[in-house]
DNA sequence: TGGAATGATGTTTTT
DNA sequence: CATCATTCCA
């Protein structure tokens, strides 16, 4: 039991803490995860069946650490056998082998959010009713929070408060959409993110053996990120646990940052309800982050009135000041962290990994990939598109999951035209009209196309049977070869890769290599070996399971050395050395459309405490004078939450911008650097041109070079891309950070820098 | 029916 | 600005 000795007080009562319910609050940086993965461990030293326990995580990337680290204590062979991983991935495999008794297949396909949306775009269409007003994302999001929350459309529809709020809101109709939407997913054999624990809950309220079944099957359950789950996900645990109240949750309502999506702290609460000889572990030792950091972050924490008394402390050195910088705009913020980086690599040869640039939209990203770029800094992305939402990907994907479940609806429509093979949009309009007047699948009308009126004439009749007919050639070898030949045959047969590869775009390119990465990936799928059935083959169907599943940060390569770039959702539970929180500014963090209540501006707070706290050494707070958002030039203002945070642990910026910016007298030396590697034709572009051609100069700010001021002067007409022709009012600032005072007659009155500004001059 | 062109429209965060 | 959806034309 070595183990044990690595561990305070208190994490040792929680890791040997043995029969009955307990409660972890962990602040950030305590060691939660180390409690947890050594908890897991510990039974399993005293003699608990790995198969006996089951671990639930937000996410696949934290399961997959966690089992990783287990591995390491007790080995892999024990450690495989855990039932551990995200509460989708857990219950969609639960609800794969049960899935006869709530009449699905067992091969449902999972909807991810784009299928959901398109489907339920068809059903307002259906409806006749207006897309304005019922909006996808309104109606998906409705629909979610009734699932969250187990409502069906039925009690949807006798809830008298749910329904007026409707009507309120001018939907009325939302029950009839959620009735029907509910009806197609379960016609298509299939079940959205939401479905996968709604429908769980379901199985275990109305089949008590299957209850009985999965309560002796997990003695103990262990739940990470407690104050992330909804409402949904606390019943199935509750129902789980019920029999041995053998359950341990970890959380901190601190960093409960997910209450949008349903997300409830009163689960950390009603815990003492449900368990009333609940044992409570404190964990308020940091070991992770300096003292100014923790104690930064606590002083941003009590702003808030929600939340769990704790005090979070640290033994660490005190650390640097958290450094407070304003930019210009999000190109010269971008810059000046890529400049920062650089600096700190040179002075104290920290790898690139020890770095992380941390924004709250994942729009944010561009101006930061730029600067690094420019600068030679590897660097990573995670989330934002991810490589399974990318449109050759779902294409691709859509012929499998058609192959494996045909009545998916989504995955029939996206791929039934292309590549294009004469299948408009009145064919399938005719067949969605069968499909549902005789309430079958429209897969089913396509296979038996004389049982059906469908008003089709010959000629389209025989174009959807070669369809068919080509399904069906690739259903035929789904089960009986492994998932790289089947999903090699389907990219080619179906013309996917042809019609990819005649796109000698860039963009199409590279749309090719995506569709070669997948079927790479599907590939080392099928070459792997169950160690427990060598002559298993790994099929199609196999590789679909989990694929809705996966996200990007689950195929990471993270020994590799590059800055980190994510959001700060996406941040949660991870650290680095080196953390630049961007983008503070009001509207933005906090996010404009979290200013309506208290308890949404507090989530965003919650979401700032997580922010800081993933710093170790060194945390720098930026933000941007000018940004621009929806295509337009914006003023921003500092965020309010610079406020929160204790004065004696901050550098601000000096008053004057000019003091303020460390790089500004470097900016020339780089453009010079840049302008030394350009071909001659665009260096002439930017340096000897006097009037730069607009469209010419590329939209890298800095290359609007010093040259460009000497033309404007105050009265100079000057033409804008944006805001169009205007005067020049006024100039201050030196050099290279000269201000023009522009009057637009479209636009007004705007303050420009002119080193970003593109401006043409007319006069 | 297919494709290009144009127009509207929207961006929090994620399984 | 970027994506998407609808529209218009061949």
């Amino acid at each position: 039991m070595e183990y044990l000795n690595e561990l305070n007080h208190e994490q040792r009562e929680a890791v040997i803490h043995e029969e009955g319910p307990m409660m972890v609050i962990a602040g950030a940086g305590s060691g939660k995860t180390r409690v947890l993965t050594y908890r897991i461990a510990h039974l399993i030293n005293h003699g608990i069946d790995p198969f006996n326990i089951l671990a639930l995580t937000f996410t696949n990337k934290a399961a997959r650490e966690m089992k990783d680290r287990i591995g390491k204590v007790i080995g892999d062979n024990e450690a495989r056998n855990i039932w551990m991983g995200t509460f989708h991935s857990v219950f969609a495999k639960i609800l794969r082998m049960e899935a006869d008794r709530i009449n699905y297949p067992r091969n449902f396909t999972i909807y991810d959010t784009q299928d959901s949306k398109s489907l339920i775009r068809d059903i307002v269409k259906e409806m006749s009713l207006s897309d304005k007003v019922y909006k996808p994302g309104v109606v998906f999001g409705r629909i979610s929070a009734a699932k969250n929350n187990l409502i069906s459309p039925e009690a949807y529809r006798r809830n008298t408060e749910i329904m007026s709020e409707d009507s309120q809101a001018g939907r009325p109709r939302m029950v009839d959409i959620y009735t029907e939407y509910a009806k197609r997913c379960f016609r298509s054999g299939a079940m959205d993110f939401d479905d996968l624990l709604y429908k769980t809950n379901v199985l275990l309220r109305d089949h008590a053996d299957l209850l009985y079944k999965y309560q002796n099957k997990f003695h103990y359950i262990l739940v990470d990120e407690y104050q992330d789950t909804n409402f949904a996900q606390y019943l199935i645990v509750k129902q789980l646990a019920a029999a041995r109240q053998n359950i341990c949750v970890v959380g901190d309502d601190a960093q409960s940052i997910y209450a949008f999506r349903g997300a409830n702290i009163q689960n950390i609460l009603n815990f003492r309800n449900d368990y009333p000889d609940y044992a409570l572990y404190k964990l308020e030792q940091n070991y992770r982050s300096t003292k100014v950091i923790v104690q930064a972050a606590n002083s941003v924490i009590d702003k808030n009135t929600e939340q769990i008394k704790k005090t979070v402390w640290t033994d660490n050195p005190q650390g640097d000041l958290i450094r407070v910088h304003r930019a210009y705009s999000d190109n010269d913020e971008g810059s000046f962290v890529s400049h920062d980086i650089f600096e700190i690599q040179n002075q104290s040869q920290r790898p690139n990994s020890d770095f992380a640039i941390l924004y709250r939209t994942n729009a944010q990203s561009r101006s930061f990939e730029e600067a690094m770029r420019k600068l030679n800094i590897p660097y990573r992305i995670y989330g934002g598109l991810s490589f399974y939402q990318r449109k050759e990907i779902k294409d691709l994907l859509a012929y499998f999951r058609l192959t494996a479940n045909p009545n998916d609806e989504e995955a029939l429509k996206r791929v039934i035209n292309y590549p294009a093979r004469g299948i408009g949009k009145t064919t399938m309009e005719k067949l969605l009209i069968a499909s549902n007047k005789y309430d079958q699948p429209i897969w089913e009308i396509i296979a038996h196309p004389h049982t059906y009126n469908t008003g089709l004439n010959k000629g389209t009749l025989s174009k959807i049977g070669a369809f068919a007919l080509m399904i069906q050639s690739f259903q035929s070898i789904i089960n009986k070869k492994n998932a790289f030949e089947v999903a090699d045959h389907i990219a080619q047969e179906s013309g996917l890769v042809k019609d990819l590869n005649a796109d000698k775009t860039p963009e199409g390119v590279a749309r090719y290599d995506n569709i070669q990465e997948l079927i790479n990936g599907i590939k080392e799928f099928s070459d792997q070996i169950d160690p427990n059935n060598p002559d298993r083959i790994f099929t199609l169907p196999d590789f679909l399971v989990d694929v809705a599943l996966l996200t990007d940060a689950d195929n990471d390569d993270d020994d590799d050395n590059k800055v980190s770039m994510m959001t700060i959702h996406a941040a949660k539970g991870l650290e680095f050395p080196y953390v630049y929180v961007v983008g503070m500014e009001e509207n933005l963090f906090p996010s404009q459309l979290a200013l309506n209540s208290r308890s949404e501006l507090e989530e965003e707070r919650r979401l700032f405490y997580v922010a800081i706290t993933r710093a170790e050494v060194r945390a720098t707070l930026t933000y941007a004078l000018t940004r621009y958002r929806w295509g337009q030039l914006s003023q921003c203002e500092p965020s309010r939450f610079l406020d929160d945070i204790e004065e004696q642990y901050l550098s601000r910026p000096k008053a004057s911008p000019k003091q303020s910016n460390p790089f500004a007298g470097k900016g020339g030396f780089d453009q010079a650097r840049q302008q030394f590697y350009k071909p001659m034709g665009s260096a002439n572009d930017v340096n000897t041109s006097p009037k730069p051609n607009m469209k010419k100069v590329s939209d890298t700010p800095s290359q609007a070079s010093a040259a460009d001021l000497n033309g404007i002067r105050v009265g100079t007409e000057v033409e804008h891309a944006r805001f169009g022709k205007g005067k020049v009012l006024k100039i201050e600032g030196e050099v290279p950070n000269h201000k023009a005072t522009v009057y637009f007659p479209s636009a007004g009155q705007k303050q420009l820098l002119l080193k970003f500004a593109k401006l043409k001059i007319l006069s």
